[in-house]
Formats: C-alpha cells, structure tokens, sequence
DNA sequence: GCCGTTTTCGGCCCGACTGTTTTCAGTCG
C-alpha cells in the first residue's frame, strides 16, 4: 500500500511540475519518499489513529492526508484522476528516458500525442521530434539513444553485481600519478543494496589528464557530460560511471555532496541556512569538517538517507572487522563445493574464531537436503575436525548447525531430538511462499516457538528485482522472536539482503538480535559478509546488536538450549 | 502542500551542463 501510494505522489509531482505549480512537486515528493521508506502499512496507521496518525508523519499534512485516506477507501485519488486525463501519459515508461523531464513530456504529449515509450520510440524514427520547439536534432538523438539504454537495463544494478569490477577501475585510477586522492561516492559509497550509477571523485591537479584517461578506461563504450572538471560514460557492461575531479581544498564539501543521498544534501543544506551560511561542495577540505559546521557529528556514508541521522543520536555502528565468525555456510555434505575442513580452514584465514555449517535438510530434495541420520554422522566429522584444532592448540571452533525447512504447518522437517544435538539450528521457509499473511505469520512464529530452533534464515524471503517478501507481519514476527529469543537472519547474499535495512533497524529498536550470514555454497563466497555488514550498517545496527559480532562463549550462551 | 527554539504566514537546496537559443529553461545529481 505505501508504495503504492508513493507512486502516485510522485506521479502528482510531475504533473504538478508540467504546469509550473510552485512548491507543490517538491511536497508530494516528500511524502512519496517517505512513505517508501516508511515501515509500518499506511492503512494500519490509518486504522488504529485516524487522520492524526497519518498527519504526525512528516512531509504528510491534512490534505496529503486526506488524500491517503480517499486511497484507502475507494482506491481511487479524483485529483490524481483528473491529472492523469488531462495528461494521460505513461509517466513510469517515459520520465526514465535520460533527457526527459516533465515539461519536454508535456510538450510531446500536447505536439504529438506522445503516450509511451512505443509512441516515443515511433516519433523520433520518424524525426518528428526535431521541429518543436526546444527540441532539435541532438535530442532526438539522446531520446533514441535513452530507449536504447532502457531496453537494455530494467532498473537499478545490484550491488554485489557492480562493486567488484568497479574496485578494479578505482584502483586503476588511482594508480594514476596525477590522482591524489580518490574515493567512491553515491549510492556505492553508502552501500545501498540497489544502485543507480557509479560515482568517481577525485584530487588532482590535472583534472584534464585524469578526464582522459577515466572516458579512454576499458569497457567505455559513450562519453558525455565532458566538462572541465566532470564527465559521465557508459561501461559496456550497462552502467554508467560519473567522475568529478575537484581541488584538494575543496575535497571534504565534495565528497559530502556527492555522496548523498539527495534527501540527505537536502536537509543539510536547510540546516546550513537555518545557520545563516549556505552549504555547497565547494571550499571544506575534510568531509568532517563539514558536519562540525552543521554542528552534528560525523555521519557515517550508510546512514545518510535522511532517515533519522540528522536529529537523533547515532549509533556506533558495526564495523566491517567486528564479524568473528559465519553460521550459515553449505558445505560438500549437502552438495556445497568445499569440504568442512576447507571451509574451516578459510574462515580461519578471514580472521574468524569459528564458523557454522548449516547444511539443507532432507524436505530439499533438490538442494541434497540431509536426513536425520546423515546430520549425526556430519556431526561426527565435525567432532574429528574440532579434535584436531585442539590437539593443535588451534581456538577455532566449527559449529555443527543446519538450516531446516519450516513446514506448511510451521513443524520442522528434522525429528526434535536430533535437532537439539546441534549446536545451533536455523529454520528458512523454503515452500509454500504464497500463504495468506495470516498463515505465514502463525507458520514462522510456530518455528520460532520451538525450543530447538535459534534462527530464523532469509525471514522474508525476498529475492531482490525477482521476487517479493513473502506476505508477513513483520511487526508480530519480531515480537515473537523476542518473546521466544530467536535470533532473525540478515542473510548477506548480494540477491537477497533479507532482513532488509528497515527492518533491521524495527528489530533493533524491538530489543530482537540478529546475525550476518552469507549463506556460501563455495569458498568465494565467504566474502558477501561484507554486504551483510553494510546492510546492517544502513539498519543502524550495533555490534551488540549482532551476536556473530560477539566472542564464541558468549554468542553460545545466547542460543535457547 | 508542508512547516515552525525568531513565524499559523511566508518561506521552501544548490550548481553544472546541455541544447536550444541569443540569454536561458530544462534536466540531472
């Protein structure tokens, strides 16, 4: 329901935005993001404040209110309505068109009744676009050139896609002699699971040599944007990167400005002139400098959405070398690639002090889930494995787990008294995810209330850009698990981030731990930790917070039994 | 349309670049 609220405001926005109507766009705005950020259901606050409730949330007021309300209730917003006839574009098909805004929309519609994409597409083969006005050859280029770019890449990029073929290209860079100082920005620097472009900025004295160099990398297929001191390209591989190149003085205001998130620049920037000085990424050489003149304390990158960060005491968050071990890892039992000893033997390299083998359970047949007798005789080779760590005065520890499947009727699929001769046992829905919300919730709690089951995997179940949540009360979920003392699952795989950073962040303030896991099927990745981590960090989670942050004796005598 | 440790009225983030114009509106981040 949110987002599909926010959709529409958004959509209001522009409308609004065709016609010039001042100050109206950027209010719908804002409360389309924040009610997509939003994670409590609208209509549940509707229903258990009225009117009040949805009004104490910022950026909503009593007409954006009653508007929410006129959703709820008949589906339907007439204003909204009315928008849309006298304008009856696809404005989700068209405005991600680079080079396309409100107003050149408007115009194609009014000129050539320019509907879609299609229509677009249609118009700009047959230069009809080129006569009108503020239009002319180069933009009908650019506007084939962005359907091209569309067709190609629905949406955002994923993280875990991107980073590492992105760390190859800044280490190139800055390898350069003329760079001297680099660093990521934008939805990359704040590690947001989904990301738009790539955002380069750099120190240099020689912006003109490193503008070159960076439009000549391999894998650049276009060039735009080439100023003086800024330049955009598209990778071959479908993204795009910006580079900004800006002198060392000014190095802190950059780095703060273009690492966002817009909202966050936003706020601060208000702040900035309640202050009587106004901000810009100009002129500050440290980006800490910047938050002392706002008077707050350094934010860190994966908290700057705006979200809370600005007025509230921050966390200490996290930090990308606190993990002391992994607990849900496949080994060659259940068809992983490595075997125990391998795994153990990585681990230790990471720098862990123990590591979790979660193996499938026989209900996933596919995955060459074991059976009862199979998880014992696993066991017994764990028992050898941590023999010979102690015969060698090693303080690694392999923990003997495995992730169960939660039933239809929330049972699991192992006999209980083989499940509590593990050390630890995680529980993931693995069938059946298209249950009414009632009867998810009632199945992932009746797991949690049994004894043997310490943490609940994956718990929404979400695959990223592929496949929603699972219908799931969240909120009861999480009270359950802190009734029951279950511990919920960040599940650190690029594809699933699940819990996601929102509700990280309810499950913290609910008093619920969690844990990072990245859920590896081979060695390689025992690495995702780090997009667990960084989605724990945007959920502003603590290292209390997270018990395989905690020293093996301690994050033991947590588990229920 | 929202918001308020100066306000219930009068403010609302900032700059670069493009493509079209001939001084600037639109778009982007």
């Amino acid at each position: 329901m949110n987002e599909e609220l926010a959709k529409i405001f958004y959509e209001i926005a522009i409308y609004f935005e065709m016609d010039d109507v001042p100050f109206k766009p950027q209010a719908y705005e804002k409360a389309a993001v924040v009610l997509e950020t939003l994670s409590e259901d609208v209509e549940k606050i509707y229903k258990k404040e009225g009117i009040k409730g949805l009004e104490k949330l910022p950026g909503i007021g009593k007409n954006i209110a009653e508007k929410i309300i006129e959703y709820l209730k008949t589906r339907k917003i007439k204003e909204y309505e009315k928008l849309k006839k006298k304008i009856p574009v696809k404005l989700g098909e068209l405005m991600p068109v680079e080079g396309l805004g409100p107003k050149k929309i408007k115009i194609l519609y009014k000129k050539l009744k320019i509907k879609n994409l299609k229509d677009l597409e249609r118009a700009a083969l047959a230069h009809k676009i080129v006569p009108l006005f503020g239009f002319g050859e180069k933009t009908e280029k650019n506007i084939l050139e962005g359907i091209k770019f569309l067709k190609r890449n629905k949406g955002r990029f994923l993280l875990g896609d991107i980073l590492p073929s992105v760390r190859v290209i800044y280490e190139k860079l800055k390898n350069l002699k003329e760079v001297k100082k680099i660093s990521l920005a934008g939805s990359l620097r704040r590690m947001k699971e989904t990301i738009g472009d790539v955002d380069f900025l750099v120190v240099s004295d020689k912006p003109k040599i490193v503008m070159d160099f960076f439009v000549s990398l391999a894998g650049v297929v276009k060039v735009w944007g080439k100023g003086a001191t800024k330049a955009s390209v598209r990778m071959k591989a479908g993204y795009d990167m910006d580079i900004r190149v800006v002198p060392e003085k000014s190095y802190g205001s950059a780095l703060q400005y273009f690492t966002g998130s817009k909202e966050h620049n936003i706020a601060t920037r208000k702040i900035a002139i309640d202050k009587g000085f106004k901000l810009n990424e100009y002129g500050i050489k440290k980006e800490e400098d910047v938050y002392k003149a706002l008077g707050l304390p350094y934010i860190e990158p994966e908290l700057r959405e705006n979200t809370g960060e600005l007025n509230n005491k921050l966390p200490k968050l996290i930090g990308y070398d606190d993990i002391l071990g992994d607990l849900h890892v496949h080994c060659d039992w259940d068809g992983g690639s490595n075997s125990i000893e391998e795994i153990a033997e990585a681990a230790g390299k990471m720098g862990y002090q123990y590591v979790g083998i979660a193996d499938h359970t026989k209900f996933l047949r596919i995955e060459h889930g074991l059976d009862e007798k199979q998880l014992l005789q696993r066991n017994k080779e764990i028992d050898r494995i941590n023999l010979k760590f102690k015969i060698k005065n090693l303080k690694f520890r392999v923990l003997a787990g495995c992730e169960a499947n939660i039933l239809g009727d929330g049972t699991i699929d192992i006999e209980d008294k083989v499940l509590a001769q593990m050390d630890f046992v995680i529980a993931g829905v693995h069938s059946q995810m298209k249950m009414s919300r009632g009867e998810m919730t009632e199945r992932i709690i009746k797991a949690m209330r049994n004894p043997n089951v310490d943490i609940i995997a994956h718990p929404t179940g979400r695959i990223i850009n592929r496949r929603d949540e699972y219908l799931v009360d969240v909120n009861q979920v999480l009270r359950a698990a802190k009734e029951t003392g279950t511990i919920l699952e960040i599940n650190a795989s690029p594809y699933r981030l699940d819990l996601k950073d929102t509700y990280i962040k309810k499950a913290k303030e609910a008093g619920v731990k969690m844990v990072i896991n990245t859920d590896a099927h081979n060695l390689e990745q025992l690495s995702l930790m780090e997009y667990g981590i960084s989605q724990a960090r945007r959920g502003w989670a603590e290292k209390c917070d997270i018990i395989n942050a905690w020293p093996l004796e301690k994050f033991l005598s947590f588990l229920k039994i």
